[in-house]
DNA sequence: CTTTCCTGTCTTGTATGCAAGATAGCCAGA
DNA sequence: TCTGGCTATCTTGCATACAAGACAGGAAAG
């Protein structure tokens, strides 16, 4: 048991690696979460594990299936629209209720819009991945209000699993097109017109989704029966190497 | 040791208690919550008290001083305008994002301004507390969004905790003329103008405020020395029947 | 009288132990 | 081959024990 580091630095480690792991898409939705795995993982108790769980689960993050485990959740085609329409709410009403881009705002968002360019360019998905749920939390962080930063983090990651889980291409350049028409706005100082154009754009990137797909194909009869979840071999390990490369990659945000 | 019920409902009652306890203004900002004393009060362990205490910190309810103690939280001038300015975003866009007002939504709200009425000829303070936060709440659930309705919530408990801070007289009336003006807008079907009404309201109520009182005079050397956040005899217990009667009802909302 | 230090007590922080449900695999029987 | 039940094992749920920091109060020294 060699500790890497002298602990110490696991305080909130565990919540953030697993949320960063979701906003980088590392982690999938249903991903296993097990409290033993990941204490020896970080070297602590369970105990800590637990707390780490319990708050991811008020976030929305994860969700306990009682005495069989913890999962990154796995949003159902309902869930996914009341994410979209809840970032369009905040978006819009966020961007709409903006009086002024500083300059350092404008420097920001177009050092992003480069990043974007450059991993598209690179063909890097997983930083794309990234970066497209990234845009819209670099625009929450020029109001300067933690707040509303923290629950749109929250929201993109969600975002994220929901496009894991039905969205079948990747449409980057549509999305990259998108940020760049909100920023021109912002830019135009007409606030209005970049809350239409968030709308637009996460109306096009929701479109975009398969909610017909249904990643349980038995969840239906299942709730109509008022069974749990959902049981099975989907258990995909939080180590397990397959998960950093795993296949189709996240358009979004 | 009488267990008034054979506990089972003790699951998420902590933290429902609490924030419900907050919501019509029985518990004071600041309000030291004991591991032991909620634990003995609800006849479990430390255990799942502080489960509860970790969700209601991510939420911004409570947070804790190391080793000192958990307390509802005090938020500071910078926090309030920052909660104001959530929920103007928030409920200015989830208004201007209405497309119609059914028919149940009219009775539930209209319902809900006669509540308001009757408690402020009453003269219910503590009912009236809620019911003002409770109407910014009933107008998300009218979106049938829960994730948005959650987070108003959460937000509203802050808000209340804020008046409680920082408020000194109580303005009800004018709270409840902001409300029906809304009601009216969102009536004659132009939510654009409710939109624009909820922003007025949320920033006459926050102009209410007197957020130069700071509730820690000595806050500013404290936190240039960067000492911890509040020491000293401010404790009020959770059964102390003075928190049942405390002075000053909230406005808001 | 004031200041300093020390100690007892109270608080949370963390790990661990045990209970109990859920699952998978095996074995027996039809 | 298929079905049913039993058991071994793994999971979380929850309580408890102990460690360690924070604080209050008192005693002693100036």
């Amino acid at each position: 048991m060699q500790d890497s580091q002298t602990s110490e630095t696991t305080q909130k480690t565990i919540e953030e690696t697993i949320v960063s792991g979701i906003l980088s898409a590392r982690i999938r939705p249903g991903t296993r979460l097990s409290e033993n795995q990941l204490a020896t993982l970080f070297s602590v108790s369970r105990t800590r594990v637990r707390e780490a769980m319990m708050r991811l689960e008020t976030r929305g993050i994860v969700h306990v299936s009682p005495r069989r485990g913890w999962f990154v959740v796995e949003p159902s085609a309902e869930e996914a629209i009341a994410v979209y329409e809840a970032r369009r709410v905040i978006e819009a009403g966020l961007l709409r209720g903006m009086r002024a881009l500083t300059d350092e705002g404008r420097k920001a968002l177009d050092a992003h819009l480069n990043e974007e360019k450059s991993a598209m360019a690179a063909g890097d998905r997983q930083r794309l991945s990234y970066l497209m749920g990234d845009f819209h939390i670099r625009i929450a962080e020029l109001s300067g209000n933690a707040i509303i930063v923290d629950i749109l983090r929250d929201l993109t990651a969600r975002t994220i699993l929901i496009s894991m889980l039905y969205q079948s291409e990747f449409h980057a350049v549509q999305s990259h097109d998108g940020h760049c028409r909100i920023f021109e706005a912002m830019q135009a100082g007409d606030f209005a017109r970049a809350a239409e154009l968030s709308i637009e754009h996460l109306d096009e990137v929701e479109m975009g989704l398969d909610l017909t797909t249904r990643p349980d194909p038995l969840s239906e009869l299942r709730s109509s029966l008022s069974l749990p979840p959902r049981p099975g071999p989907r258990v995909s390990q939080l180590s397990d190497p397959k998960n950093h490369n795993f296949k189709g990659v996240i358009k979004t945000c």
